[in-house]
DNA sequence: CATGAACTTGACAATCATTCTCATCAATAA
DNA sequence: TTATTGATGAGAATGATTGTCAAGTTCATG
């Protein structure tokens, strides 16, 4: 059985309170500097458990980082996240689920699954495209 | 400038001679296995800058290896990736393009970027679905 | 063809995210 | 309360990828 613990309840929390994609490691020093006593392999195994339960979404960036967030949308959906403060908006594709399955029917292949992620720079971040601190990490 | 050398062509012949993704390290062993004497950090680095010229195709495997393989079609497209034996289909999705760009717009996002991979079994593979070995490695 | 500056290579060390180990802790059914 | 058993965490282990840097090559140039 699933037992609920206080680090178990401290991710989620964590979890509810952000609105971009954030790794294991940045849950664990999230957590550290709010106090909470948690090691970095609870925090992977518990972001891991979430996302096979479909609680929360995990994409990976490009340069191989897992990432995890909890989004609004339930089901299967996609991201538009921006690059420069990594401010992330559910985008449901009803046109690239079926466009998906044409092709592969296309194509003879079967049990199709896909991936699909935008990103880009959002209004807020090409105004001040300087230097400047953009929206809140 | 840059140099021709027998590093560079061992790995792009390797290329040539196939039809699904590998890694490096995959690659590596080819060549070794051929009796090619090539370094590791070598296969990498090449692999990394064929990858960048656009000259070979790259994704990340759901586990996070990096794999690269020589693709047929020049310019933007995506994969139809078998998930049993490899194979590889490229497609292009016109649709998706321009879907891609509309959302974003929608949203309020600029310079939009996107990858999308599609996965499922192919006909071969789903005909002989025991523990046969399926396509060639 | 001979030369040398600059680019490449490769053995090995170093990173880094993630997973594994396993003794200890704690949630919970009875 | 107490036994049962899942959960935790410090630290080791893994595994892909990158960094280091001395030694080897390439090739424009004379
Ligand atoms: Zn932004
Ligand atoms: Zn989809
Ligand atoms: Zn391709
Ligand atoms: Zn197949």
């Amino acid at each position: 059985m699933v037992r609920q613990t206080r680090q178990r309840a401290a991710v989620a929390d964590a979890l509810a309170g952000l609105d971009d994609f954030r790794s294991a490691q940045q849950i664990h020093d999230l957590l550290r500097g709010d106090g909470i006593e948690i090691g970095l392999a609870t925090v992977y195994r518990t972001l891991a458990m979430l996302a096979s339960e479909g609680v929360v979404d995990s994409i990976r960036t490009p340069d191989g980082e897992q990432v995890y967030r909890r989004c609004a949308v339930t089901g299967h959906h996609h991201h538009l996240v921006c690059r420069v403060c990594g401010r992330a908006v559910e985008i449901d594709g009803p046109g690239v689920e079926t466009w998906a399955g044409r092709v592969a029917a296309e194509q003879g292949f079967s049990d199709v699954e896909h991936t699909l992620e935008l990103t880009g720079v959002c209004a807020q971040c090409r105004g001040a495209d300087s230097g400047l601190s953009p929206a809140p990490k």
